[in-house]
DNA sequence: CTCTCCCT
């Protein structure tokens, strides 16, 4: 017989404590490491205390297995059966009579009761095992109560038990507790630190530890930590067979035999392997440990409000990770652990994990809150407050389904929601499939989304419609069947469903897009590849017999860096949707850019968000749209796709010359930038039934500019940047403004006789940049300062082109001499 | 190179 207080227990030193903090103050924060003995010690204490009255304990786990557990050890120190004096409540199960004074709840369960109770009517105490894991639900369910007992219920006992746990942070949230902390009983476990190693692959470091670990230790069984089923698998192969020793795997998709097969020690006594994901942390205990080896590294799921999906990311473990993991091999004796990353740095390891609230999909606590009567969390005793982007996207969600109104009150089907107990995307679908009379068929679906897959391995399908078959035909794992089926049983029994079926496979696609409306599927492009509602790209496996299906309704997927990954879906039908969706489904006219094609695409398209169901052309699209189109075309393509004539392109340079030299004028600017960004108002009119690239061809724009300039401005331009300049000559020349700076002006010699000033314009504020050529049009000088020219240069020039043109006419006083467009002015 | 774990 087990005593009912074990005074070897670390805990049994602060009992006496624990039981005066609480008559003086109903709150007690108690920090205490594994081996302590809290669990079974601390309520069997609370059990004798005066304030209790007739009242229970509740003492809350995170897991059904330690509630059960607990329970266990508790009715054994108290020397009864569970279901006396102990007992406990998980879904589905309990072992609770009229004599019961302690339960053991999953926190899960309580946060239903307390949201149905806040009194906790009979209740005396709380206790809170195991709060340093920093479940949503643990959390939550302390600030829930943390508020009942300020207003409802001032003698609550409020106990938080925590292996490691910041006290001041739960100090904040606790004011008036009381701290007190035990030791702990382990073990000593000696640690290797292997060192950092990027460069080679994590599996081949595992097994090359293993290796070693099974040199350097002369017996006891090994338990390695890594990551995920494929590391698991890639270190099995890379171990190959091992001598006198056997590999085993354990992860959650493994059937319950399997697991077993992994906890037990070898019927044939050899030396065990274990390859473990971090379901060996802290959920299940295997037998004979004594050398663990750590990868480091675990698989989190991280929320992306971005995406509405979840996504599984390898991180980093925390330091309080990897010592849970350790302290495994220190159950039985002292034992051995290996870590494969360098003592230097264990230094950045972040201390703990993240808190579960910061990371995941929060649909369920909005409507957690929402049912609480709660609408900003920041008034809620929470040592994290949930983040604000996560937290808008489950409300929006939580909108769309029904559950709560515009100002996130929450409605009657929001209520019914919760009450039911699933992810509040589930519960709608349960609720709305009942009133289509298909509720029996929704509860399996939403048993199979929840429960261990009935179909294990690799290679399986993605198709719901299987899974629905296996559990009629009583194929697939047994014990994840059993379960299923006593998961949409009990719903079954919530929502007064008879029927254990009342639909087929066929319709199971119609069900689960109840839940999913986003995750609509359409195929596009190669096979198996498909668009989602949200506007998200998803594929299915490689050969998935789902493949061939137009559309699919996507339950759960996990969403990759650039398409998601289906793993579970079952399809749908054009009509189905049609009737399901069609308060979703849009027809608008579209009337865009077709970029590849180069014209302007005029169509009637019908839409579920991202999803076009169907498109027709348009025989007679609205002109403003066309245009509109058209001129977002141009934008696409550049201004160079239009047809710059050398008249329009001098109209630029012009414009943009008196931009430059008269600033204080409001001359526009023409630069690209400048004419991208007001191309509807000076090009706009003119693209009057032009819907394609090579349409542009027709555009005049000299025509477009110059129309854009009011009367005024054309006059002023004409005077003031003229196209061109009369010489002395009498020629007409060409003045250019794009080659330079200053508009330049190439004249012949000759044809300046006479002119004392180089010619100015814009108002005399600019003299050209004169390119004073020989009669063949070779340049000869460029001058600014004609004056200064004919008094100086001109003398050396002179003599060189009377070699080079000896019949034509080079007077000595070029300022009386007669201007000449010909070899020498026509004799008077 | 095919999903971490847990719960109502």
């Amino acid at each position: 017989m087990i005593a009912r207080f074990d005074p070897l227990l670390p805990i049994a030193e602060v009992l006496a404590e624990i039981g005066r903090a609480l008559e003086a103050g109903p709150n007690l924060v108690l920090e205490a490491p594994p081996g302590a003995g809290k669990t079974t010690q601390v309520p069997l204490a609370l059990l004798d205390a005066s304030w209790r009255g007739d009242g229970k304990i509740i003492l809350l786990e995170p897991r059904r297995l330690a509630a059960r557990g607990a329970a266990h050890r508790l009715a054994a120190h108290l020397d009864e059966a569970v279901g006396e004096t102990a007992g406990y409540r998980v879904r589905l199960d309990r072992k609770i009579g009229p004599k019961t004074r302690i339960e053991c709840v999953t926190t899960g369960l309580f946060l239903r009761q307390l949201q149905g109770d806040p009194e906790l009517k009979g209740v005396a105490a709380l206790i809170f095992d195991e709060f340093h894991e920093r479940s949503v639900e643990a959390d939550l369910a302390l600030a829930f109560a943390l508020e009942a007992q300020a207003s409802l219920r001032p003698d609550l006992r409020l106990v938080v038990m925590s292996a490691t746990l910041d006290g001041a942070a739960i100090a904040a949230l606790m004011p008036t507790a009381r701290r007190i902390t035990s030791e702990g009983r382990a073990f000593p476990v000696t640690t290797h630190h292997l060192g950092d190693d990027s460069a080679t692959w994590i599996e081949k470091q595992m097994a090359a530890a293993i290796r070693r670990a099974l040199a350097d230790e002369a017996e006891g069984d090994v338990l390695a930590f890594l990551p995920g089923l494929g590391e698991i698998r890639r270190t099995e192969r890379e171990l190959g067979g091992l001598a006198d020793a056997i590999v085993l795997p354990l992860h959650g998709d493994l059937p319950l035999s399997d697991q077993d097969r992994a906890i037990q020690p070898d019927p044939q006594g050899r030396r065990k392997i274990v390859l473990a994901t971090s379901i060996a942390e802290s959920s299940l205990t295997i037998q004979g440990i004594r050398i663990v080896i750590d990868s480091g590294q675990r698989r989190v799921a991280r929320f992306d409000p971005a995406t509405g999906m979840t996504r599984l990311t390898t991180t980093k473990v925390s330091l309080a990770n990897a010592d849970q993991r350790r302290g495994r091999a220190g159950r039985l004796g002292p034992g051995t652990c290996y870590r494969l990353w360098s003592a230097n740095s264990e230094r950045a390891l972040a201390p703990q994990p993240a808190p579960e609230i910061i990371e995941i999909d929060l649909a369920p606590l909005a409507l957690e809150l929402a049912a609480w009567g709660i609408d900003d969390p920041s008034n809620l005793p929470l040592l994290d407050p949930p983040p604000a982007a996560a937290l808008a996207q489950a409300r929006e969600l939580l909108r769309e389904l029904g559950a709560l109104d515009p100002s996130h009150r929450i409605t009657a089907h929001g209520r019914a929601m919760a009450e039911l107990g699933l992810h509040p995307r589930l519960a709608h679908m349960l609720l709305i499939a009942k009133s289509r009379g298909l509720g029996a068929l929704a509860c399996d679906i939403a048993a199979i989304l929840t429960e261990r897959d009935i179909i294990g391995g690799p290679g399986r399908s993605a198709d719901l419609g299987e899974r629905l078959e296996l559990l009629q035909s009583g194929g697939g794992d047994r014990g994840a069947r059993a379960r299923i089926q006593q998961a949409a049983k009990d719903w079954r029994r919530q929502l007064g469903i008879a029927a254990e079926r009342d639909g087929s496979r066929s319709e199971a696609g119609s069900i689960v897009a109840l839940a999913y409306p986003d995750r609509l599927a359409q195929q596009r492009g190669g096979k198996g590849q498909y668009r989602l509602a949200s506007g998200r790209g998803a594929e299915l496996a490689l050969d998935d017999p789902l493949s061939r299906e137009s559309y699919l309704a996507v339950a759960t997927l996990d969403a990759g860096q650039k398409s998601a990954r289906i793993y579970l879906a079952a399809p749908i039908s054009l009509a189905e949707i049609e009737v399901d969706f069609a308060s979703l489904i849009t027809s608008a006219e579209q009337v865009a850019w077709n970029a590849r094609e180069e014209f302007v695409e005029a169509k009637r398209e019908r839409r579920l968000l991202a999803l076009v169901l169907e498109e027709k052309p348009l025989q007679k699209p609205d002109p403003d749209l066309l245009r509109a189109a058209t001129l977002d075309g141009i934008r696409q393509m550049g201004l160079d796709v239009l047809p710059w004539s050398n008249t329009a392109r001098t109209l630029r340079a012009r414009v943009a010359f008196l931009r430059r030299v008269l600033p204080e004028k409001d001359w526009p600017d023409w630069s690209d930038d400048a004419l991208l960004a007001s191309l509807p108002d000076w090009l706009g009119p003119h693209l009057t039934g032009m819907s394609r690239r090579a349409h542009l061809d027709r555009l005049d724009l000299h025509a477009a500019l110059t129309d854009s300039l009011d009367w005024q401005q054309r006059q002023a331009l004409e005077q003031l940047a003229p196209t061109h300049l009369d010489v002395p000559s009498g020629s007409r020349v060409p003045l250019d403004y794009e080659t330079a700076e200053q508009p330049v002006l190439a004249v012949r010699l000759q044809e300046m006789f006479g002119a004392t000033e180089t010619p100015r314009i814009a108002g005399g504020r600019a003299p050209v940049l004169l390119h004073l050529l020989s009669p063949a049009r070779r340049p000869v000088q460029v001058t600014q300062d004609l004056a200064s020219f004919w008094k100086g240069a001109y003398k050396a020039v002179k003599s060189d082109l009377k070699g080079q043109y000896p019949k034509h006419y080079w007077p000595d006083d070029p300022l009386i001499a007669e201007p000449t467009a010909r070899a020498k002015p026509r004799p008077r």
